[in-house]
DNA sequence: TATATAAACAACCAATCGGTTGCGCAAATT
DNA sequence: AATTTGCGCAACCGATTGGTTGTTTATATA
């Protein structure tokens, strides 16, 4: 299936239920009701998100609550880090361009 | 067309394109020859990435260059942001524990 | 001017996606 | 014991995806 983290959060509704669970453990029915969607097609997303292990299983009873592994959530801002060196630079240099201005006045 | 960040970087050669314009801008005829795909193949993920603002053309004669908008980026990390807050408490949870342990000893 | 080159555009393809309905199984409830 | 409920699994569907080849347009170069 190949599938990674951040295919998973590319589809919307994905990272609706991933809001949703960080906050608290739910059920595949539970996460149905906050959405127009059957609970097989929200079962499908929860797939997904357990293949690539943003998403852990707790059994209780005949009910599966679904929670969030936080933890997995860093793989995105590592990815981003290299990124963030860019964008803090660039910030930077435009704090150095407006100060330049300002010696200039 | 309705295309967003999360779909643009759902792809591994687009993150791969992203990484490589990031550094430095790019035609999409360069940037063809560090896959082995097309440059057509190439040519529409640069059309993704250019609807959905994270990439910004640059004429040159009759060549493009494709640069990275780098402050797009941060839309990612702005939506980290509540994950990152969860992530960090439960870190200090388990410095707490662990700085608990060490009190027993 | 003729030719080569860079790149967008269009048409096509198989594979995947997000969603549905219909099932079967196991755990509660009556 | 019979029924209801929560869930996963499978099959199906139209739309989209990532990729290709072929064509067209515009800029360089011989």
């Amino acid at each position: 299936m190949r599938r990674d983290i951040f295919q998973a959060i590319a589809d919307p509704t994905r990272r609706a239920i991933i809001a949703l669970i960080a906050v608290q453990a739910m059920t595949p029915s539970a996460l149905a009701e906050h959405f127009n969607s059957t609970r097989q097609g929200i079962s499908k997303h929860l797939k997904i998100l357990t293949e690539c292990q943003l998403v852990k299983q707790e059994h209780q009873g005949r009910e599966i609550y679904y929670q969030l592994e936080i933890g997995k959530m860093k793989e995105i801002d590592k990815w981003l880090e290299q990124f963030r060196k860019i964008w803090e630079t660039r910030f930077d240099q435009l704090d150095q361009l407006l100060s330049t201005i300002k010696k200039k006045k």
